[in-house]
DNA sequence: CTCTTATATGCTCAAACTGAGCATATAACG
DNA sequence: CGTTATATGCTCAGTTTGAGCATATAAGAG
């Protein structure tokens, strides 16, 4: 077992709010002009376990004082490391999710002494394909699927697309394109956030990939000069993001996370509207109030929320009897 | 940041296979008599990423050449520590579930050259309380609800059991043992394994809490003498054990990773068992065949297999189009 | 004051899905 | 030729879903 290299294990926070209709992530100021999720290193010394070394460094970062916290997944291929000749110790990320209230007002809100000022901001700026509020987005059509094709094409004419990179991942280029990239309106399946990612990172289609493995991205020659796809985060982290909306689109479906996000009070609407935003889809109003009522998941307060135009919307709670109830139910929607 | 503990990451692999109508774990020789899965270090020079590590091991300590490899979940705390004085590099664990088509016949498959022969155990060996195939069982009303009762007593008693261990585990000990280990029957949610084996460890009643933290069991006086609940693993194994177990039973309902377990073909009575001895129930067979069919998970092969009495049953293999088909379902029971 | 525009809520209805059973078909066995 | 096992087909009522139609309650514009 020789001499191994020395492991560093990196903690890093996704950070969800929501702002009215916008979804939110916590950022820090990286390197550059780089995004970067609060985040840092392991100690075992000084703490007791990985997700309370996550709330320290979320809370000198930025100042927040996390409450749902959630572990995603341990990311850890030297392919993604920074790699200046592979030195320095090798760095493995464990991705967090934490949901918190609605930090609204403002664009920043704690300052942290960390590497600068953490902000909020629309996740959907990292991932402009996933918000699908108002119709099928227009990057998908104007860039990422022209771009996909291309690469699919590559590899048809290259060699073959048949080859399964691993037991565990039988589908071809081709395939998974069709199936998460879905062609047309229906077929898209909000959960599959980290597969389009990861897809468009091995398609050497987003600025992580250049950046990693500047050999393997210089055959897209079409769309050299053209604004990248996204935002780009530091390190990993737009990876880590990815799957960490994935897996909070697929948990409101069967458990009741989604009032982590919301104030104490709201409406049926707001609800929904959370909901959407997150999701990236509009819902059949009625539909979901029947839902949400048959699922016994809220209660009235009784009172009723001044609103602007129209109807006053009765206010409702959480039923936190739903916990204690067998299996805490979600909003499959 | 000072003088950090070096850290080691273990790469542990639950291996799974179905025997007929028994769900089989590989297991390792331990220290002592105790089981272990198969694992080892993580060497970054080595191993371009940890799953690639963790097939090496495997290889390397069972022989066997994984198929189907999957995440867990990485545990990193330092109670679970072996702790002679908290000495050595601090562990940090990293669960897979791998599932291979059964192994059958012999009690042991592969040689391996690692800490000894390598075996495939009965998984309920280790969680006798997650079989409910033959109805509930005896276990739990013998030993573990008497237990938890005494343990949500002595909460009771010395001071209250209101209070919630952190946001994210809003439970009290009274309602976690009736959520997640419900009385009477339906009550029981299959898929809260590790629930369930948390709960037990945090209750002192499985040998590995009073293993890990002599101290803090020392109050369940009344089984004193009695025998341990479930084969006990070495580490932190079991627990590994019961977050794959746990994510299998999930897993099966909404993708099509039961086929991973079952040869190219199969009747329709097969695949139900199996799906019966990974959920620890019985299913409705009419009601099940009708949900593979209208699926399209399976389709027949045109032959029929000549079994012991009764009717042939006609063979069916995996319809491998839903891969490429869109949701990718599963088997929603 | 009345009409228009917005929301909030109530209700309906058909199609699809579920949970439980009844009934029939096809073999091996004694 | 019954008996004993499975394998398969079908029914049926109760629920759940997906889409809409219709009504209630406010703020504002003529």
């Amino acid at each position: 077992m020789g001499s191994r290299a020395s492991i560093e294990i990196g903690l890093n926070a996704a950070i969800v709010a929501v702002r009215a209709t916008t979804p939110l992530i916590l950022v820090v100021n990286g390197p550059g002009t780089l995004d970067m999720l609060p985040s840092g290193p392991f100690d075992p010394v000084g703490h007791r376990t990985m997700e309370m070394g996550l709330r320290d460094w979320v809370a000198e970062q930025t100042g927040l004082s996390l409450g749902y916290v959630e572990q995603l997944y341990t990311f850890g291929d030297r392919g993604r490391q920074p790699q200046p000749g592979d030195r320095g110790p090798f760095a493995v990320s464990v991705g967090y999710l934490a949901l918190t209230q609605t930090a609204d007002g403002t664009e920043r809100e704690a300052g942290g002494n960390g590497a600068g000022q953490a902000r909020w901001r629309d996740w959907y700026t990292y991932f402009p394909w996933e918000d699908w509020r108002a119709g099928r987005p227009a990057i998908l059509d104007a860039r990422v699927a022209p771009a996909l094709d291309a690469w699919v094409a590559r590899a048809l004419e290259t060699g073959g697309d048949a080859a399964p990179l691993s037991p565990a991942q039988p589908l071809s280029r081709a395939d998974r394109v069709r199936v998460w990239f879905g062609r047309e309106g229906r077929d898209w399946d909000e959960e599959r956030v980290l597969e389009r990612y990861e897809l468009l990172y091995e398609a050497g289609l987003v600025a992580e990939a250049a950046r990693d493995r500047p050999e393997a991205v210089a055959v897209p020659a079409a769309q050299d000069s053209a604004p990248p796809l996204g935002r780009t985060m530091a390190q990993d982290h737009r990876r880590i993001l990815a799957t960490a909306i994935g897996r909070l689109r697929a948990k409101l479906k069967y458990r009741p996370v989604i009032f982590e996000l919301l104030p104490e009070t709201f409406t049926l609407l707001e609800l929904q509207r959370t909901v959407e935003s997150l999701l990236g889809l509009h819902l059949h109003k009625q539909n979901f109030r029947r839902l949400v009522e048959n699922r016994g998941l809220v209660q009235p307060t009784g009172s009723v929320l001044a609103r602007t135009g129209g109807r006053p919307a009765k206010l409702y709670r959480f039923r936190r009897a739903v916990l204690h109830e067998r299996p805490a139910p979600g909003l499959k929607v």
